[in-house]
DNA sequence: TTGAAAGCGGTACCAA
DNA sequence: TTGGTACCGCTTTCAA
């Protein structure tokens, strides 16, 4: 057969992975005597190949410890089994919960996360020039995009899910929990039980969700005939402790109800009521937050909250994700969850 | 000059990117007038370029909103900029600070993540597949790695920086926390003050940071001729409750200081202590962690804990990784950081 | 079913 | 400095 005239170029195959990082199909196809094609199809699922040499070329791939070189097949593919996650703040305590879940469900469905984390929701076009240079298959985003940003992703044809974020003045897959309706239920709660003089501490003021979640509220209170005060903090747990001390001082004392636009300021908050304040909680102030992260339920703090599904959440952009990967002509869908409230003991609700 | 007759293998260089996910160095070099060789030039550093040429290639990329594919010159190349980092455990409130500072202090450094998250330290053979198939140019572990899966990262010559992981039966470059140390520092704290009956509750059997920390703690308590009750956990909230339940039983209540392989847990065992047992803290009950996560500084549990500097041994592990990219023969290193004593008020320490 | 061959989009060597 | 050209390792026609 005299396969040491087998040429590659105007290599013999035998030289390759020796110096390099791993053998090719080259290496296989000559160690199991056929044809690197044969290999090549071996390791693409419904291709024609004779179960007699597939398991040849199998065997020889074990032996020789062959993977197929991802970054050449996306090559020519265009296809990477990437998709890139951006997230804006790793150290909310929300957003490792939600990581976590993507990259397990996207690696089940064999792709792999391409992760950047923003420090503002600003420094975004950096990391956007990266994300084209990879050839990514798709993004799943949790950060502020511009339409000329969103017009990139449209134009490169990279679809894109927002997860809790809109596209502005355009339309763009994503999934959400719903703020209003949380907020709805909160304020409801709240008013029905008594309370008539309300605070609310935002997130910072690039931040979507605490938009959405403040002005929420807002509506709900000025539908029962009621007004706030406003204080904004940065979605931490120092935001939380200040921002009361700032609105008790406002209200000189007779807040009966503070409206967080997280879980984590809202725990700072209940700190501060309770050591510096010296407030009983929740019969002289009722804290409650958003997001239902696993701190929020320890017993020191049981916030009243609304929880995010995560899980389906994420199981749903994950999801579309693959589906515009597979048909990037899919219309935009905005898949809306219902947040659920989590009664702890941080606020008096009816 | 008639560029119309470009060639490109056997297809005139005008078709491309219409249908495509972006334009490619030769669209550049067409709209330009210049080979695609000289594009390739002026996106490479130090390579000898005119700065005619080069400005008017840089416009006409401009133009195009051309991005040099990261896929194609991965594959010539052997270097992909990425770095594969396996982490255990997102939910551990640790590893998201860690996460975020890795993926930061990369990016500046050019590099992108391509994150795995694994669900127990054990499934790691399917994600070291991924890994080798993505040509990575090097990995950062906070996981156990096998003598085999080691041996495999030198015989692919991928470099590797563990994480609070020693190699086991072999020198590996590592960053580390010492734990020991930290736990010498509590302990010897602790009975300085009086303590004498201890209970320690450890993480996950297969954890390589429990066994460590346990055993420093045993060890230095036999220094001071103590014992100690143990039970094991998971490294999260509700362990640290159900373990200090356990020690307070088997004890018959006469526990007085209890050590905790991870804050998260320290702070479950907090509020089993002050909730269930009703116990005065740290009167009635010394309670340590490790880590020095956030949560534990937070009013209501301010544990005393081992705070890991986690700057400096992200930065370690990033430019320990880098090192390795450039030159893979570099020797194995261990970097062993010191914790510091954050004293809380969940111990008395003389 | 199989193998030969033409790319995918760059890089890098070479001669001009 | 410049352009031509041979690859990187794989996928995918196209004939045989």
């Amino acid at each position: 057969m005299n396969r040491g005239n087998l040429k590659r170029g105007n290599r013999p195959i035998s030289k390759s992975h020796t110096n390099h990082r791993g053998p090719t199909s080259y290496d296989v196809a000559q160690h199991a005597g056929v044809s690197q094609s044969a290999v090549s199809r071996c390791f693409r699922p419904g291709c024609s190949i004779s179960t007699a040499t597939r398991s040849r070329v199998l065997a020889a791939a074990r032996e020789l410890g062959y993977q197929p070189n991802a970054v050449a097949s996306g090559l020519i593919t265009r296809r990477t089994g990437l998709v890139a996650v951006l997230i804006s703040n790793l150290t909310n305590l929300y957003y490792p919960e939600v990581l976590a879940e993507l990259t397990t469900r996207l690696a089940a469905r064999d792709i792999r996360v391409l992760l950047f984390t923003l420090q503002a929701e600003s420094d975004i076009d950096a990391t956007l020039a990266q994300v084209w240079r990879y050839r990514v298959d798709g993004a799943i985003v949790a950060a502020r995009l511009s339409q000329v940003q969103l017009r990139d992703f449209r134009q490169k044809r990279v679809p894109v899910v927002l997860y809790n974020r809109f596209g502005e003045g355009e339309y763009v897959a994503s999934v959400c929990c719903d703020s209003a309706a949380g907020e709805h239920i909160l304020v409801d709660g709240l008013v029905a039980a008594g309370h008539r003089s309300f605070g609310i501490i935002s997130g910072p003021d690039d931040s979507y969700v605490s938009a959405q979640r403040v002005t929420g509220a807002q509506r709900r209170l000025a539908d029962h005939g009621l007004t706030s005060l406003l204080v904004s903090g940065q979605f931490d747990y120092d935001s939380g402790k200040s921002g009361l001390r700032a609105l008790w001082a406002r209200s000189g004392g007779k807040l009966d109800a503070l409206i967080c636009a997280n879980d984590l300021m809202a725990i700072g908050a209940i700190d501060c009521a309770r050591n510096e304040l010296l407030l009983q909680l929740p019969e002289a102030l009722s804290i409650v937050g958003f997001d239902g992260v696993a701190p929020a339920a320890w017993d020191s703090y049981r916030v009243t909250t609304i929880r995010q599904p995560v899980g389906r959440m994420t199981e749903a952009a994950v999801s579309m994700i693959i589906e515009r990967i597979a048909d990037a002509d899919l219309p935009p869908e905005v898949r809306t969850f219902a947040g659920m409230l989590m009664s702890g003991g941080s606020a008096r609700l009816a």
